[in-house]
Order: structure tokens, then sequence, then C-alpha cells
RNA sequence: GGAGGGAUGCCUGAGUGGUUAAAAGGGACGGACUGUAAAUCCGUUGGCACUGCCUACGUUGGUUCAAAUCCAACUCCCUCCA
């Protein structure tokens, strides 16, 4: 490889976030000499995106930054086909009710990061279904069903991987590459979009859709992708005790976000600052080479660089006190999640074990009893000993409230109202 | 259309009439040690009104004192043949 001229593949290329490209060389000079406008596709298979999805954001981030043109795809077409890609085995169809639902809660995180509008460089976000839900069947097969072959197909990892493990994989699914290699055909025609990003597991499908454009019409388009993100113990980025680690507030709190940066592990700290973060480069240098507990001080810088901007200045200062004031000085922070409860009921006493549960701490009452029986649950920061227990009001701590904890991390207090 | 194989808890996977809420591993959660880290060790891991009861081994029905285990039908998946 060449030594990059473009802003932007300089960028992405010192903060990790390259994996592969179809012609680094020709992307770079495309980005150097002008507006590149690309995209990257997102599934609507959730009400929110999580924090899987957000070295996506970043990257059109950036790419805006360096003076490019991001398109946000929303799939609400594709999403009823439904990507194979990693896959087991088929996902439930979703309605298209829901699936408009789920645009629109993701619609919001956009906003946090990139621009929008009408301006050159400003983002824009469309919908495949604009295009694929009115598709002539026939027509779509003559035009471009003779540019894929079967044999070819059928060696993509998303197939290939399906076959092999002796799982079904419906028409249906064997269409979506088809679909997505048609979307940038359509974004090259529409917007004058020729690059592709996206996780290296969307490779297969980026290449067809930059064959495609070559063979239907002559164009030349792009495809990169970025790494795969696994933590340095191997488990799935964005996953943690709680589930899914939500980008949209109404699915988890600013709280929460926070605290799922600040338990980074050691070894990804660096990693994630130039992933995630826009903090330059020679003061990550720095930060990652913290030694110990040293290294905390940038988990920190980590979870308020993340907090911030999919929270906001305010909500990330605010996660960043409750944590400071719930485990650095022991105390019950104001910030922490509430639950409110009648005081009539609470007046009438109720089984800790409910307690856990209503807050979300536990599962269920039994998961709840588990965790008093097995040590792990705290009332006001004393350990409950008895599985039984009952809460009332001689339990308030002395300003008025009720503070659970759930080992040593998940902390909620309850509120009689 | 025909022949054969399969479906077990969050996942992988053992179990082929009672001692099975179901081996083992993984994951997850809790504890100890730490630095709100990793690694390691220990415990827990269907639900509930919890020394008991209920639900559960694809679905439905049957045999039996007793079924994840035997039988029948059905559903879905896989492989081979046409």
């Amino acid at each position: 490889m060449t030594d990059l001229k473009s802003d932007f593949l300089q960028v992405f290329t010192e903060r990790g976030y390259l994996h592969q490209c179809t012609d680094i060389d020709a992307l770079d000079k495309a980005f150097a000499e002008g507006i590149v406008t690309a995209y990257i596709g997102f599934d609507c298979t959730a009400k929110s995106l999580h924090a899987g999805s957000l070295m996506q954001i970043m990257i059109l981030r950036r790419l805006q930054q360096a003076g490019h043109k991001p398109i946000v795809l929303m799939g609400g077409g594709t999403t009823k086909v439904g990507d194979p890609t990693g896959r087991d085995e088929s996902r439930p169809l979703i309605t298209d009710a829901v699936i408009q639902e789920n645009m629109d809660g993701i619609k919001k995180v956009f906003e946090k990061f990139l621009t929008f509008g009408d301006g050159p460089t400003d983002a824009i976000m469309v919908n495949n279904a604009d295009w694929l839900d009115d598709i002539k069947y026939i027509q779509f097969l003559r035009d471009y069903g003779p540019h894929f072959s079967i044999n070819r197909m059928l060696s993509f990892d998303s197939v290939k991987l399906r076959l092999e493990r002796e799982e079904s994989m419906t028409f249906l699914e064997f269409n979506y590459m088809i679909l997505q290699a048609y979307d940038f055909v359509e974004l090259k025609k529409k917007y004058n979009c020729t690059l592709q990003l996206g996780g290296s597991d969307q490779w297969g499908n980026i290449v067809n859709g930059v064959e495609l454009g070559r063979r239907t019409n002559g164009f030349s388009l792009f495809g990169l992708t970025s790494p795969l993100l696994t933590t340095a113990s191997g488990a799935k980025m964005g996953k943690t005790a709680g589930g899914a680690v939500w980008l949209n507030e109404d699915m988890l709190s600013a709280y929460d976000y926070w605290q799922f940066w600040r338990n980074t592990e050691d070894a990804d700290v660096g990693k994630f600052l130039r992933l995630f973060t826009e903090i330059p480069m020679d003061e990550i240098a720095r930060l990652e080479k913290l030694d110990g507990a040293e290294l905390n001080e940038a988990k920190k810088i980590l979870a308020d660089a993340c907090t911030e901007m999919a929270h906001g200045k305010a909500a990330a200062a605010a996660a960043a006190e409750t944590a400071r004031q719930t485990f650095e000085m022991g105390q019950t922070a104001e910030g922490l999640p509430t639950l409110e409860i009648p005081k009539a009921e609470l007046e009438a006493g109720i089984p800790a074990a409910t307690l856990f549960q209503r807050a979300g701490l536990a599962a269920s009452n039994s998961e709840a009893r588990k965790l008093i029986k097995g040590g792990g649950a705290k009332l006001n920061d004393t350990k409950i000993d008895d599985e039984k227990a009952v809460l009332s009001l001689n339990d308030l701590a002395d300003d008025g409230r009720i503070k659970l904890s759930a080992g040593k991390k998940r902390h909620y207090l309850i509120q009689p109202v």
C-alpha cells in the first residue's frame, strides 16, 4: 500500500478502522480530489442501534468531518428480507409497522452524530424500501439476474456457512445480497454515491454491489470495510450484563452507557479510544501507556467522551459524577436509576426479593432470592442475609430512600412517593 | 414423490422406561482476590405462595403404577434418490 494522501483515509487507517478495500489507491485519489459520497446500510431489526454499530456510525461522522457526504441507508426494504450474514437460522419476519417504528427510533441516534441537511456535505438518510418495494419482478430478474452467478453466490460465506452447518436457507434470504448490491447501484444513480462502507462481514455483499455497478452501468464503485470488533477476551462488542448496549437513551440510560465504557477491559482501552472518541492520537498514546490502576483514568476519559457524543455533555458529566460518588466515595448518589414506589405499599412491607425484581436487578423473584443467598445483595450498602427479608419504612436510609445493590456494580434507588 | 437421519434447558451436547429440573462444557450472574480491568479459584444458573408445588426434553394423542426415554399421527430440519 502506498502512502495515503487523503485526510479521510489517513485518519481511517491510523485510528484502526481499516480492514479491506477494493482499490485503496484509487479511492484515496478520489478522496483527495473532491467530495465523495459514501453510505452504510443499517438493518431495522430493533428500535435502537447498539454499541456494535457504533463503529460504523463513527466512520460516517469521520467521513463528514473530512468534508465528504455520508448517506445513512435505512434497510426498510431489505429488513423485510433479512440478512443471513452471520446468522445460524432465519430471522423471524418483521412486519412493516414494526420496521417503521424501528426506523424512527434509529433515526434519533444519527441526529446526534451527524449533521443532516441539503448542503454538499450534509448527511442524508434514505430508505431502500423507497425503491425496493416497487420492483417489478420479471423486469428486475431480466435486468440484474444475468449478472449474478449462482455458483459464485453459493461460495459466499453468508451462504456457504449456512449450507455447511446444514441449516436451511430460504430463497427469500438468498436474495438479500442481490438487493444489497442493487441498493448500491441505485444510490450511485440517485446520489452519485460511489463508496459503500461496512463491517468486514459485509465484504461479500459490498463487492457484489461494486461489481453489479460495473457490469450494468460501467460505474466505478468502491468498497471499504472495517474490522469486526470483539473485546480483548473475544466477546462480541455491545453486550453486557443487562443485555445490549443500546444507543438510545430510552433503551439504556446515560449512566449505564457511561458504565459500559468505564468497564472496558485494560487491553481494549487504546483501541476503543481510537475508534470511539475524537481524542487526538498523541493524547491517546499517552493514555494507553498508563500503568495498572492509573489506566482507570483513561477509562473515565473514554466513558466521558463516548457518553458526551451519544447523550450530550450534561448527561455525561452527570453520569460521571454519579459514578464518582457511588464507587469512589461509596455514597448514595442522586443520579442512580430510581424506582418510585407508593409509600402505602412499602408501609405494608415488601419482600426484598420482589423489590430487586421490580427494580430490574433480577429477572425473577427466584433469581433475586438466589442473589441474596449468594451474598450479592445489599440494602443500603449492608449485605442482606435473610432471603425472605421484608422491607418496610424502617429500612429507609437517612435521606428517605432505599439503596439496593446487586453485586458491586449495579445499584438502584427506591423512592417512596 | 421415495428412503434414511434428526428436533433436549441461553448455546453446544449427553441421556434410550423409574435414583432426571435432566451429565459435561460454554456463556451469564454472584463471591474471593484486585484497580468498577484481566487471569485464577469458589458458588449459582426453569418458575412460584420454596423443606412443598407447578411447568419443561418439536406438537398432539396413546401404552404404563411410572415416559425426554416405548407407540401413533403431525410439524419442521438435514442427507440421498426421482
